[in-house]
DNA sequence: GATGCTAAAGAAATCGTTTTCTCAGTCAGT
DNA sequence: ACTGACTGAGAAAACGATTTCTTTAGCATC
């Protein structure tokens, strides 16, 4: 923003040409009321005059001040989003999809990484507050809900994943994890898997909790009994997943499949699998969770669980925009579903040495199917 | 941004509590004037009073509203980037850099993907513009100038990539893409590969005809007439890496190795490889551009030219402070240098038979020396 | 033809800051 | 003691919109 300064009127006859709304209303002639009143199609505004207003606006090629429009009006049409680790594909992938859709209402974004570090976390939150968002959807699947009392104190609507505060202005995106999970665990199973490893987010996060606790419990419901030393916590990253593989294989009893929290942490495991002289699917079998883009070209290609990220972004969009058009609506916290679904690549197969090739084919198109 | 109807008086005896900078003056003491001048650091407020005034700040936990702020002094302290793809992992890697050193400086940035779509930037220059940014980082590595003309007449601070127009509040970051992609060539040819493929990047892009030039140049250094059939062109996706193998899989002769434009292109050449069951590197080797980082896990572990994101950041941000913060700075696009490097992993070998394993060790100490 | 009502547009207040202007004091120099 | 320069702080004018309050004009009603 510079030309501030160009208010002092130059010799050369140009006028100082400063564009505001009074630029617009002394050359349509009308007051800068009724400019404003055009541009918020304010319907009590004559046709004609309404006409006048904007081809003068299309001709100077005006656009409001957004922050005066803000300053006033209260609202900054600005949303926060909060994501743990924008370096994780996951995310940008989610980014995309908040962005498009608020972009497409009439908001724009403000988007911050906390990177799991709660002091990134308190000072993006306090930032988000400086620029007055009108909501923030806090996409770091369940951490440091304290640090969000700023928000909640001060009103601003929110939106979690999994699991939130219960009050006004705060929405919940429930993820049914359990059903991604069981498809995977069934689809090992059905295979003849009975030995599955599973590695785990950062327990500290809600969703970690949530997705291991889907794995037990689809575990069972396939009669198997979980084996606590094959359950390993992870961190999301690849190079977690590298770390937690090896201890996998370091287990007295090696299991012979592994669901994994995410893809991240998946890629990382076919990685250690591939430097321990490893096949995978034929000598070990990887699940992931996510299906980010790149699971697609893993070698070999990754079965995963699939959790849109559009449906999620979404929704999140979705639910800030009910509280901050609404804002003293009396119905608080709505719910908003997101389902998961299993992805069948080529990272799965049967246990080494239990099917001959004939019935492999069999089981694999039941499958499918 | 609720409460904003909580100005008549409650009659609980509760004052309506807005909190503005006159809430501060009033419980200090001061004038509003005052209070501002403490919040800025002007030198001429008395001590004992600005302590006084800074208590009152942090018991009221107050700050100030950006908006009001900005309108008032001209200064939005935002910047935009413009980045081509979020969801290619190179540009999170980048957007992550810029946001920290931004915000270190007490910016707020406004993060815009194209995708390639004209249409969808032209929509994201006319949003920063609203916003009143004080600077863009155009990161698409050069792309659809004229639409940028938008930003240039209102003479907004840019910083771009390789390549910009010469004006005046135009800063451009040069990428010395010769260093690293000789570093590769030579790389290759030390090991004996001489039929070498290149998959270029989006034609229309800058960038991508410098990395080629920077090819065709390194290779013509070894004495290594390039093949025009065996310089394809893909689009920086690993869809594209795919596709532009496979078209290099059916040339009449064979090349042994391959440089990509970027890491997503040769991530995209691996998995054709593996589907076509050749192996990396004993069948053929592969070189990436950017080094991001799955690059260190995929399979092989990717020999790649980095480019560091970080520098590019850092670069671009204090290129646009620096305009930004001298506004009638008559010294214009200053340029800043980013360096390329060669990262050797596992997916570089020797050209299929042409070495003992004994010339083989020493051929790669050689090289890594 | 005076009155009341409505529709449409202008005038003015407002949002929460920064910044310029103004004005008391203080102090030094003569 | 009077002037002039200088300090430090308050008063008031921006900034560029929205929104409330007024005004004007037109029309129907009695």
């Amino acid at each position: 923003m510079p030309d501030k300064k160009v208010k002092s009127s130059n010799h050369d006859g140009k006028p100082p040409e400063r564009m505001d709304i009074r630029t617009i209303a002394r050359a349509a002639n009308v007051s800068i009321a009724t400019v404003s009143r055009v541009m918020n199609n304010v319907p009590t505004v004559n046709p004609r005059m309404a006409k006048r207003v904007w081809e003068v606006i299309d001709q100077l090629d005006y656009f409001p001040n957004t922050q005066a429009r803000a300053l006033v009006s209260g609202r900054s049409r600005i949303f926060g989003l909060i994501v743990s680790e924008i370096t994780n594909p996951f995310f940008p992938e989610l980014i995309q999809g908040f962005e498009d859709i608020a972009v497409e209402h009439g908001y724009e974004i403000l988007v911050s990484s906390t990177n799991y570090d709660p002091k990134r976390m308190s000072h993006c939150i306090r930032r988000m507050l400086e620029r007055k968002v009108e909501g923030v959807a806090v996409m770091t699947f369940g951490i440091e809900e304290p640090l969000l009392d700023q928000l909640a104190r001060r009103k601003v609507p929110l939106v979690f994943i999994d699991v939130g505060p219960k009050r006004p202005s705060v929405s919940v995106l429930k993820v049914d994890y359990h059903h991604g999970i069981r498809q995977g665990v069934q689809h090992l199973a059905a295979m003849g898997h009975r030995d599955i490893a599973f590695i785990t987010g950062p327990m500290a996060l809600h969703s970690a909790q949530s997705r291991r606790a889907a794995f037990v419990g689809s575990l069972k419901e396939c009669g198997i009994v979980p084996e606590s030393s094959w359950i390993v916590e992870g961190d999301h990253t690849m190079e977690g997943g590298i770390a937690s593989m090896e201890n996998l294989l370091a287990t007295k009893k090696r299991p012979t499949a592994v669901m994994c929290s995410n893809d991240m942490t998946a890629i990382g495991v076919l990685h250690k699998l591939y430097r321990a002289g490893l096949r995978v699917p034929d000598d070990f079998s990887v699940i992931g969770f996510d299906d980010i883009h790149i699971a697609e070209v893993t070698i070999p290609p990754l079965t995963t669980v699939q959790m849109s990220r559009f449906e999620l972004a979404r929704s999140a969009v979705m639910a800030l925009r009910a509280h901050a058009e609404n804002p003293n609506d009396p119905a608080p916290q709505r719910e908003y579903e997101i389902r998961t679904d299993l992805i069948v690549r080529e990272s799965t197969g049967f246990p080494r040495g239990t099917m001959t090739n004939a019935k492999k084919a069999k089981a694999k198109s039941a499958t499918n199917a």
